[in-house]
DNA sequence: CTCAATTAAATTGGGCACTAACAGATCGAC
DNA sequence: GTCGATCTGTTAGTGCCCAATTTAATTGAG
């Protein structure tokens, strides 16, 4: 079996035996390749994956937009008001519970779904990782996701 | 209905079906892992990670800093700053070549990489990773980095 | 029921990080 | 000495998190 690299030591504090370093700069990677496509669109990254959530379920609270993306009202309040300005969504409050806010997509919202279709297909062809490979990352990053907000410190 | 193993259609536009969605959220859920363990160090998460380039060779240059952590001079000055005023590095030009400054621990920073030790284990145990998954979402995440880094649209 | 306290949802403000675009200084070649 | 290239720093805009605030709904004591 030919192994890359030897098994790091348990407590090395060299940047590349660290899998939060390989993390970290593949996800900026990512993101940093989404750039132009998503610029076509006029979305940013964080925008792109609001828009995701939308297109699949429309009318969703900022509650539980954060829910499915894991962000904080914080961070989604300017930015729905950036895609509110630019009149991809709309927003107003529920009158059954007036502290949630109904999130909507506008037309052109809507419209846009389309034109996105293609930047999936196209990141996924950058990626350039086998089915199984996308769905074995896919499996690991979710274990990791899951491990790490838990609080667990269980191996 | 159940869709975790089924194969997720070429252009799907559902979030759970994105891995760079899965990357995002564990890059995330990682760094916010870390945070409570580098406050105490009075370190944020970039900054930890110049910190282990440092620990790893002292006096390195902007520039080197940036290649190794695929960053950029203007995310670098203002963080290389704040570290200088927090008293763990020194910023000086270097003799030979007055356009590098060269980044060096002080006995601080020097010292911090001791109680540092403990950080990769503890967020190693959280990870909850086997050796074997560790390596292997390492190996896919390089893999994913050097692709989608290299403009190439090869599959 | 009425009023105060508590909980929940969203927003606001401050600090750090990241990117793109630009400005200053220095080096090397000529 | 001039010119192009290199290295660093600065600025503006967005995103992210934390802490504090605002508004709305719920709960509990009287």
């Amino acid at each position: 079996m030919d192994r890359t690299a030897a098994e790091p030591a348990e407590g090395s504090l060299l940047l590349d035996d660290q899998l939060c370093f390989a993390l970290y700069a593949a996800s900026r990677a990512v993101t940093a390749r989404y750039r132009p496509l998503l610029d076509e669109l006029g979305l940013t990254y964080p925008q792109y994956l609001v828009m995701l959530v939308l297109w699949d379920q429309d009318s969703v609270s900022v509650r539980e937009l954060g829910a499915a993306l894991q962000l904080e009202s914080s961070t989604l309040s300017p930015l729905l008001k950036r895609l509110e300005a630019g009149g991809l969504v709309t927003r107003e409050r529920r009158p059954d519970d007036e502290r949630s806010v109904a999130i909507r997509l506008t037309e052109d919202g809507a419209r846009l779904r389309d034109r996105a279709r293609a930047v999936p297909v196209a990141i996924g062809d950058a990626m350039g990782l086998t089915p199984e490979q996308d769905a074995m990352a896919k499996r690991l990053l979710r274990l990791l996701t899951v491990n790490v907000s838990d609080g667990g410190s269980g191996g």
